[in-house]
DNA sequence: TTGAGTAAAAAAATCGATTTTGTTGAGATG
DNA sequence: CATCTCAACAAAATCGATTTTTTTACTCAA
């Protein structure tokens, strides 16, 4: 119908709320900041209401929070949260590899095998985080996608987004990283066995492991809520 | 500090997201039913911006969909969805017992007992549903409120809306009412003995009679998308 | 020095009007 | 008769200005 494939222009409101998201999971507020709304406003070159706007849907989604007549404030990040989050990811993830295991065809198949195609070529830029990140992030994603639950693969990504705040504040680890890498790999092959047990015991690991590194940067807590 | 305990007066957009919710789960929309954003300002007798601002968490919340330049709608309705969310309610829910009955100390059984007890007096009036609705969803949030996994309880909090919306069509049933009020009374016993696995086995019962309820109103389909 | 009170300043929330986009239907065209 | 065009209309999205609330800075008395 329309001309060009890509056609479909965003409105403001939602452009700025997937880019203040992928700032806020970056880490580019300090945690427990005060978000000054004319601020924002001037850096992203937007109107109030459509600012505004995609700050209501992201304290709905839990990347900020509103108090009652005072704007909005990035969430504090707590040791206790981030064991809370991701204790949780490795449950509901395990539970969706289960799922996605019994129901997975042969589609999925094929884009799981894409998307760990497209996550080691993106390996081999090291300079380029933000394309490497979102490879992973597809690749979860592909690995869970055929799990039949809309609701469970919803709230898993709600939580990877969450656990991501955490994770990014660690430096770069070539060594963890390669580990990590390693059981993407092994955790594909698994799939195509449809081995749940011993991707179930990996893919928990592989999270305990990210939780492990985190939690490292996490001692010293870069805020706190005020009295 | 301040005067009075019930001085704080919430802003307009979330009392407006408040009660737009609660009329979206008790089913005062038409499944797939458009919004007339001026309507909705007229009859909420509320200003357009902090409507939006509703409008937008409602969407993220998941009680709506925004659909791109052409306003908001209500979810349509299909018995899969509900399969999933009563069926990933049921994990989550005994997931958070079995952490609750570990976790629980005393303040927590005290607090059981008396939603139970609001509960019970709720049931006297049988006229009053909303009530009821109100002690029903809190004896359950007491149930499990000792878990420890602010996130877990989020997202079985969020399930439970999605779920009412379902619940809601279905006609009172007297019969059905007092097999689950029983079922309450023994979870409580349950979770004073902390026997997790008899528990877990009623609460998965419970629910799984609450989704089969719900899913004879489903059959004739409110609504579907469009083409 | 401290603390309550208060006026000015700043920020958030809201409103009314404007701009943009999607929808509808009458008339033209093949 | 079907389809296309385009103007008029309706609705959504956005903007700029106003109102409300919070925060800050200051004064004065105890």
């Amino acid at each position: 119908m329309t001309a060009s494939p890509s056609a479909n222009r965003d409105m403001a409101s939602s452009r700025i709320f997937e880019t203040l998201k992928q700032d806020l999971i970056r880490g580019r507020f300090a945690a427990g900041e005060k978000l000054a709304i004319s601020a924002l406003k001037d850096h992203y070159q937007v109107g109030l209401s459509p600012l505004r706007e995609a700050l209501n849907r992201l304290a709905a989604y839990g990347l900020l929070e509103q108090v009652n007549q005072r704007g909005f404030r990035v969430p504090a990040m707590h040791i206790e949260e981030l064991d809370d989050i991701a204790g949780l990811r490795a449950q509901l993830e395990c539970m969706a590899l289960t799922q996605a295991f019994q129901a997975g065809d042969s589609e999925w198949e094929s884009q799981v095998l894409a998307a760990q195609h497209r996550l080691r070529r993106a390996d081999e830029h090291p300079e380029r985080v933000e394309e490497w990140e979102q490879a992973h992030l597809r690749f979860h994603r592909a690995l869970l996608a055929s799990c039949g639950s809309h609701w469970l693969l919803r709230f898993i990504e709600q939580l990877h987004d969450q656990f991501d705040r955490y994770r990014r504040l660690a430096p770069p680890n070539p060594g963890v990283r390669e580990v990590l890498d390693r059981q993407h790999g092994e955790l594909v092959e698994l799939a195509l066995s449809r081995d749940i047990r011993a991707a179930r015991a990996l893919l928990d690991d592989h999270i305990r492991l990210s939780h492990s590194v985190a939690r490292g940067c996490c001692e010293s807590p870069a805020s706190d809520d005020a009295t």
